[in-house]
DNA sequence: CAGCCGTGGGG
DNA sequence: TCCCCAAGGCT
């Protein structure tokens, strides 16, 4: 949960995370949905996936017991080089380098370490750094230290140089700027779009389409929706997915308006009111349509997205 | 290596 | 309002 996500966002989800699937093979029993709907809103959904196969894995391969050396770790989904070396030296007081952000945001500026962060030199040389700085006993504590120190004290702008315990040694302070290190990734601007979305009721349900497998956003339920640069081509393309279900766009019936950043584009949200295209209504059949109660839907894998369109259309309650 | 994936909080 | 950033990993 905590992989590009705050402690802040996170802690009270791992609580009900925990409360849900108590160990690992309630997790690894549970369907991947089931892991998923516990997920909703936390994005990076693909983290549940993982997480889900990766439970099953340590159950058939490691005897539902988190193994302990760093290369079965990183054999697990969703396990990159980072997580392993972290569970490893946090769980398991391993002698591994973790370098997370705020790790590398340390010994840059410890150590004034030039070039981009995420570049191979780089990450190479705040690994050495890392490693050296490692003691030989509790390392795991050594490596918590490192990470709440660049959480707290060594933070991204103006940090609290006053106040750190490595301040005497940091070259990058030294240098008058620590700031510039390390030196960040460009980003590419924000980008904006359109998305139109439909909602059709039927006997207090909504219907919502399930994404397949590995897409983005797969296995999470979605609202019958298109996204495109402009609000006509959104709906010219949602015109054509809801007659392609039995359905057609209510035009009497001005849109509701949202909207939501999902990665680096800004979305306009514009939710339509959908009707049957003939009576009765097709029923939608297959593992990829559903009809949902308010209540249900509530509980569902959805993104924050979805949620949003269903508090837009009066199908969700607007919440606490 | 580049591009992509969600969301919420803070400046 | 807008950008930055976060206990990164996968393709």
């Amino acid at each position: 949960m905590l992989q590009q996500t705050t402690v802040a966002a996170v802690l009270p989800r791992y609580v009900s995370f925990l409360d849900r699937f108590p160990d690992i093979d309630s997790l690894a029993r549970a369907k991947e949905e089931s892991v998923l709907a516990e997920w909703s809103g936390l994005g990076y959904y693909a983290r549940a996936r993982h997480l889900s196969r990766a439970a099953r894995q340590v159950v058939r391969e490691h005897g539902g017991e988190l193994p302990r050396d760093i290369a079965a770790l990183r054999a697990l989904p969703g396990f990159g080089e980072y997580t392993a070396a972290a569970v490893a030296s946090l769980a398991w007081d391993v002698r591994a380098p973790a370098a997370d952000a705020n790790v590398t945001r340390v010994l840059s500026r410890v150590h004034a370490i030039p070039g981009t962060a995420g570049s191979r030199a780089h990450r190479q040389r705040v690994l050495v750094a890392a490693t050296e700085l490692l003691p030989l006993a509790r390392p795991g504590d050594a490596t918590a230290a490192l990470m709440d120190l660049g959480q707290a004290i060594c933070l991204p702008r103006r940090p609290l140089c006053p106040r750190c315990p490595l301040r005497a040694e940091c070259a990058g302070l030294a240098s008058g700027d620590p700031e510039r290190y390390p030196r960040r990734p460009s980003k590419p601007p924000m980008g904006r779009a359109t998305v139109a979305a439909g909602v059709v009721r039927r006997e207090g349900r909504a219907l919502l389409l399930r994404r397949a497998g590995r897409a983005s956003l797969g296995g999470l339920w979605e609202f019958p929706s298109a996204q495109a640069e402009t609000l006509p081509a959104a709906k010219e393309d949602l015109g054509l997915l809801l007659r392609s279900l039995g359905l057609m766009l209510d035009d009497a019936t001005p849109p509701a308006p949202a909207d939501h950043t999902i990665m680096r584009r800004r979305l306009e949200i514009a939710v339509f009111r959908a009707l049957p295209a003939e009576l009765p209504i097709a029923p939608v059949t297959g593992g990829g349509a559903r009809w949902w109660t308010p209540s249900e839907l509530d509980r569902a894998a959805v993104s924050t997205l979805t949620r949003k369109i269903g508090r837009a259309a009066g199908f969700l309650p607007v919440a606490q």
